[in-house]
DNA sequence: CAATCTGTAACGTTTATCATTACAGTATAG
DNA sequence: CTATACTGTAATGATAAACGTTACAGATTG
């Protein structure tokens, strides 16, 4: 899957971990090992969904707008990775049966899968991130 | 996820549908809208776990080795694409808590992840897929 | 031994991902 | 009101992954 779910997931952490202050895509950036401008493309997409809040100028930000136990990991893969998990289907032979109807079948096939994943993450909040981050360290 | 997948899905399909004689991987790739080689790369996967049998020469080819139903998209998902669902982590920051840890805790909840994928695709087997493809046209 | 197939390595091309630069817009401090 | 420190986003360039293609050795058949 792509690493913008990676980041997103790294950047709520984050800023869960600091509740009470704005943090800068600079700071993300450090702790995630990417460029600033990544993580502000990654997070102006949270921000468009209501999961944070985000402030320009001197002293500004991003800072959660949430409780953290009201987003979770199903919330962040259709934000950011929605349809990653539908296999790429070359363009096939629409003169053969199969090439003509494959692309469809595992289309829906594929539908059922993702809805299916979505049941195991939404079992994961950012709050639960955050203490298997703390664990065992 | 990747293509590889989908070629599986559709050569084992055309196969299902050609049980008496071997079929080419010219004729598949035909079929499939890539370069046979392609073909010949995956169905040597596939082999390699007794799936197909393959024959060199005149008359060669390849051929379904068990029954429809013994294969599940679950088997030719673990032989193509195993993995593919963890997300991507770029190399994140020791020193801070969370880069430190984010790598291992996604790791881990992505294993389960895919295990829960697993337990839906098992459901499907190329006979199911075959029916599918036969339905509506 | 000529023809037809698989098996696989090697190389080149295209596409997707990611980093970086650049700059406009906004808030704050002095 | 101006310098500074941020976000927001487009555009460009670099790197990596995916894919196509060529090439040729090995196997089987007639």
């Amino acid at each position: 899957m792509n690493s913008d779910f990676t980041l997103a997931i790294h950047s709520l952490t984050l800023l869960a971990l600091q509740p009470d202050r704005m943090s800068t895509s600079e700071y993300i950036a450090e702790s995630a090992g990417v460029h600033p401008v990544r993580i502000r493309k990654v997070l102006s997409l949270l921000k468009k969904h209501g999961f944070i809040k985000s402030k320009e100028g001197i002293g500004g930000g991003f800072i959660f707008a949430l409780d953290l136990s009201e987003v979770t990991l199903w919330d962040i893969y259709k934000i950011t990775s929605e349809g990653a998990l539908q296999p790429k289907c070359p363009e096939s032979n629409d003169q053969c049966i199969v090439g003509a109807n494959m692309q469809r079948v595992l289309f829906s096939i594929f539908l059922g899968a993702e809805d299916h994943l979505g049941e195991y993450l939404k079992d994961y909040t950012i709050k639960e991130i955050v203490d298997l981050i703390n664990k065992k360290q």
